[in-house]
DNA sequence: AATGAATGAGGCTTCATTCAT
DNA sequence: CATGAATGAAGCCTCATTCAT
C-alpha cells in the first residue's frame, strides 16, 4: 500500500519497525489533531495515543510543527498520486474534472480523520501560514492548481464549459466539492455513503440549480 | 445587562461611553483574531490594540471565549437583520436566494476583517466545539438553514429549481459562495470588488458549469 | 547607590517599584547562579529565592541568558566606574596598577557572591561564548585590556616596570590577583579580609618570589 | 577493579581491547566536554564521536558524572608521574619550582584539549562540586599543594624565597602559571608555542614586574 | 471603571539512562 | 559486549486570569 517513494531496499527488520512505529506516530497525530485542531492537540496526547513516551514522538519528528507538516505531506503523496491517475484516466476534460470529483470523494471516506482536519485546519486550502512556510506542499498544492485551471481552460474550448472565468469555474468546483465533504465531517460521522446524493452534488456543480437553462 | 439591541431606554452618559469601549474592545479583538487565529491571539495584544489595559478587558468580558462568542454574536446580529430584510425582499424563492447571495457578499465586503476570522477559525460553517457550546448562536444559525431549506423546498415546489434534495441545493449553494468569499480572503486582500466575477459565480450555481444542460 | 545610569528623570512609585523588583531579581539570580552555575541554576529557583512567581522573572527578563546577560552587565556598570576612578587616580603607571590591584580586591569584598559566579563560570575572563555574543560586555572588557596594557607600557617607559612583552606583565598580573581571589572565594568564605596577605599578593606581583633580584 | 596502571598482569586480548575502547571514549568524552563544557556535553554526542552507541559508554561508566571523573582521574595519573618527576629531578627548592612550571606548560601543550577543559569546568583548580565528591581526587590535590607548600618553606628556610606565608607564594605561582595557560587556551588556539615568553612568565613569577627591586 | 504587575498551571522540548535484541 | 530505540522526569517559557491600587 505505501510503498516507500520508489526505490525499494530491502529494509532491516529494525528499519521496517522503526517505519511502522512512525506511522503509527502519524495515525494517532492525525487522530488528536483532527479531534482538537493543531493548537490544542497536546504533544503528550499524540503520544499516549500511539503508545508512546513523549520523548519517541521526538525521535521521529524534531517539532510539533514537523510532525504537523510531514502529517500532511505523507497524506498529501497519497492524495497527488490517486488524483494524477483520476485526470489521467478522464479523455475530455469533462470526465477528468468529474473523475476529480468522485476521487476526492472516494478519498474522503478513505481518510476520513485527514480531511476533518484539513476542512478544521486548513479550511481546505493551504493559505494556512504554518503550511506556506513549507515549499514542497505549496508548490505541489499549487501546481495542482494550475492542473485544473488547464482542464478547464481546455473544456472551455472545447465547448465543454461555459465561457467563464476558469478561476471561477474553479471556485465553484472546488466550493461544491468541499462544502459537501465539509457537512458530511459534520452531521452525523456514521452516515453511510450515498451515490445518490453524490451524484447530485455533482449534477448541480455541472448544470446548476435552477430548472431553467439561461442560453449565453 | 449590557442590553443594546432594541429597547430604547435614555443611555445615560456613562453607560453610552461604557458601550462605546465595548465596541473598541470587540473591534480590536476581531481584528487580532483574525490576524492569528484564535487560539494565538493574545489577551494582551486585544488589550494594546483596543488601547486598554488588561484588566479592563475582563471588566466587559468574563473570558477570552467569552469575548469570541460575543463577538461572534455582535457580527452576527448585524448579518442576520441584513438577511432577513434580503430574503423579504424577494418576492419568488430564486430571487430571496439571490438576494442572499449578494447581501453575503456585501456583508463580506463591509466585514472583512471578520470574515477572514470566520474562515480561519470556523471554517465559514458554526460547528466548532468553541461555537456550538453556545445555544444562542447554534440556534440561530439553525434557524437560519431551516429558513434556506424552506426557500429551496419552495423553489422546488414553483418549479424555479430542479427536484433535487433541499440540502444538495443548499450544500452547493453555501459551497460556491462561501468557497467565493474564502478565496477573495487570501489571493490579494487589496484587489477590488468585480461585479461581473461576483455575478458569474452565481450564474455557476444557478445554471452550472457545463454547457449543454440536461434535461431532467 | 544605583543611580540610574544617568538622565534623573522623577520616577513614579510604580516606577521606583518595578526598579526594586528588577535589583532583587538580579540579586536572587546571582545568588543562584553563583551557587549551582548558570546551567544547574533554575529559573523556579531564582524566581522563589526572589520571591516571585516564575511568570514575573519574564516581564523582566526575556529568558535565562538574557537574565545572566543582564547581571553581568550591571554589575560590570559598578565595577568599571570605581575602576576607572581607581586608574585615574593614581599618578603613575606602577600607583595605577596598584590602585587597580587594590580596587579589585575591594570589589571582590564588596561582591562577594558576583566574584564567585564570574570565577565559576567565566574563569575571570569574559572569553565564553555565552558572553562572547554580547557585544558590550566583550568590547567593555576589550576595552579595560587595552587601558592596562597602556599603563604597562607606559610603566615600561617610565622605568618603572621591566621591559617584558606587555601582554605578559598583564597575565602575571591578572594570574596573581585572580587567584587569589579564587582562593578567597573557596576557602573558608567566613574568613576576615587581611591586609598584610594582600600587600604580600601585590609584592609578589611585583617584585617576585626570590630573594636574589636578577638584573636585567 | 579497573586496575589498569601498574601491577602487570598479562592481559588478554580481550582485555586489551576493552582497555582500548574505554581510551576511546575517554578521548571523545575529553574532545566533547572541552568543546561545550560538561552540563552542555551530551553523552550521545561522546558515543558518536567515540563510534559506538549510548549504551556502550554505559558498559564502561556508570553515569556522565562517572565518566567526567574518570576522565579527569586519568589524567591526572599522567600529570601527577610528570610532575613528581619534575620535583624529583630538581636539586633546590627553585629548581623544583622551576621544573614544576615548565613540566606543566609542557603538559598544557601535550594536553591542550584538556586543559581548555580544566580550565573550563574546574576554573583549574579543583574546588568544583561535581569533583569535591572524589575522595581520590581531592586528596590527591591536596598532596600535590602540601608538597608544594613544603617546597616554598624549604626555599624560604634556604634563602631562596622571600619570608612570605607560603600559601601566598603558592598563590602568585599557581596564578602566573594558570593565567598564562588559560590566555593561551584563549587567543589564537593555532599560535606556536613561545619558550622566551614562557621564560619571561617565570621571571615575572620569580622576580617581579618592577625594575627596581625592594629589599627585604 | 481602569490599570498592569503578579501569578502559576500547562505546554513543548531535551537528554541521561535503561533494556530488549 | 554492542546496539540504539524507548523512556519520562525536569527545565524553560507562555499567557489567561486575578487583584491591589
Amino acid at each position: 500500500m505505501h510503498s516507500n517513494t520508489s526505490k525499494s531496499k530491502p529494509l532491516s527488520r529494525r528499519e521496517r519497525e522503526s517505519a511502522r512505529h512512525r506511522q503509527e506516530m502519524l495515525e494517532a497525530a492525525q487522530s488528536v489533531f483532527s479531534e482538537h485542531g493543531f493548537e490544542k492537540a497536546r504533544m503528550e496526547d499524540i503520544a499516549q495515543r500511539a503508545e508512546f513516551a513523549v520523548g519517541t514522538l521526538y525521535r521521529f519528528f524534531a517539532s510539533k510543527d514537523q510532525l504537523y507538516l510531514e502529517l500532511l505531506r505523507d497524506k498529501a503523496d497519497v492524495m497527488e498520486e490517486r488524483l494524477d491517475e483520476a485526470i489521467n484516466a478522464g479523455k475530455t476534460p469533462l470526465e477528468k474534472v468529474r473523475n476529480i470529483f468522485f476521487t476526492r470523494l472516494d478519498l474522503f471516506w478513505d481518510h476520513k480523520a485527514f480531511f476533518r482536519l484539513m476542512v478544521q485546519e486548513t479550511e481546505g486550502s493551504l493559505h494556512k501560514p504554518r503550511l506556506c512556510g513549507d515549499e514542497n506542499l505549496a508548490a505541489r498544492y499549487e501546481r495542482f492548481l494550475e492542473q485544473l485551471e488547464a482542464i478547464f481552460e481546455a473544456g472551455i474550448r472545447a465547448g465543454e464549459f461555459r465561457a467563464l472565468p476558469p478561476h471561477c469555474l474553479f471556485a465553484a468546483f472546488e466550493g461544491v466539492l468541499r462544502n459537501y465533504v465539509a457537512r458530511l465531517g459534520y452531521l452525523d460521522p456514521d452516515a453511510p455513503r450515498d451515490p445518490a446524493e453524490e451524484e447530485a452534488m455533482f449534477e448541480l456543480f455541472s448544470h446548476g440549480a435552477c430548472l431553467a437553462p439561461k442560453s449565453q
